[in-house]
DNA sequence: AAAGCGTGGAG
DNA sequence: TCTCCAAGCTT
């Protein structure tokens, strides 16, 4: 076990040296790592590129975003989605600035301690940003060691105990190369052992793949996602969606007619407002 | 601890 | 067209 690893750290991690894209935050500073991890969550690179660049050209630290308003935020977040993570972000810049000297904290804790940041998102910064040791377990993470060690197409729905675990023993395993194991093996589960359609010729730990080897066994089902026309979360998006083009505010009355359930439209209002994603001013609601 | 939370591109 | 899913977090 303890050899294979070794061996599979080692193909991963040169695989990696050759096959590693030039992404924008990878030479940028703690703050920057920390600004694409929050907006990498849930959503693809592809989509964070220009909102990244944009957002540390206009706060290059903390401070500058903490020193605005977080309507500013909501706004520059575009249609990312997930909006709350711009209030989150704006929330922990303004944590950062507070607490941390306006300086992004090393210490693991510090960073789970922060609005936003889970057990992904600090094991990364403290792996990707400061090179620390800390076990990255992301969904390519995850359905990378579940074809590689269980031999199943999918991990279970949520993180377990059990690949927590799995996970830490990886990066003991990488010793003083954990941070970039964590970088390789992550890009391996983006860029190969992708979820629809993996690329196992180009894999370079396919000879030691339980999932592999088994022929590629169908995993389980997964349960249908959630509908979505007619949900809260599809209007809440419509309702938001007009106010982030009405930088004057826009009238309540006109708001609401964006839905044509104005019962629900009033639910989902009162939900934005309640979450701070939009002020009541009179009338009008703003950012 | 299960459910809620956006958006757009790929297949 | 429609389903899946993309560097999760919070309550």
């Amino acid at each position: 076990m303890h050899a294979d690893r070794q061996a599979a750290i080692a193909s991963v991690t040169g695989w990696f040296a050759v096959n590693t894209r030039d992404l924008p935050w990878r030479h940028s500073t703690p703050w920057g790592v920390l600004v694409s991890e929050f907006m990498l969550q849930q959503t693809p690179v592809s989509r964070v590129l220009d909102v990244w660049a944009y957002w540390l050209g206009r706060w290059p630290n903390p401070a500058a975003l903490a020193a605005e308003p977080s309507s500013a935020a909501v706004a520059a977040w575009g249609r990312l989605g997930y909006p709350r993570r711009a209030l989150r972000l704006h929330a922990a810049a303004t944590a950062i600035v507070g607490e941390h000297g306006g300086e992004v904290p090393r210490d693991h804790d510090a960073l789970l301690g922060l609005p936003g940041v889970g057990a992904y998102t600090a094991a990364a910064v403290a792996s990707f940003a400061f090179g620390d040791a800390y076990p990255v377990l992301d969904t390519n993470v995850r359905r990378v060691l579940a074809r590689l060690e269980s031999g199943t197409q999918f991990p279970p729905p949520h993180p377990s105990a059990a690949e927590r675990v799995r996970a830490t023993e990886w990066t003991t395993q990488a010793g003083p190369r954990a941070a970039l194991w964590a970088a390789a093996v992550m890009e391996l589960g983006a860029l190969v052992c992708t979820s629809r359609r993996p690329d196992c010729g180009a894999c370079p730990v396919a000879e030691s793949c339980a999932w592999h080897a088994a022929g590629h066994p169908p995993g389980r089902t997964r349960p249908r996602a959630q509908a979505w026309a007619g949900t809260n979360r599809q209007c809440r998006g419509v309702l938001l969606d007009v106010v982030r083009r009405s930088p004057d505010g826009v009238d309540v009355t006109h708001l609401l007619a964006a839905w044509d359930d104005r019962d629900q439209a009033v639910t989902a209002l009162d939900g934005l407002v309640a979450d701070g994603l939009v002020a009541l001013d009179g009338h009008l609601v703003r950012l």
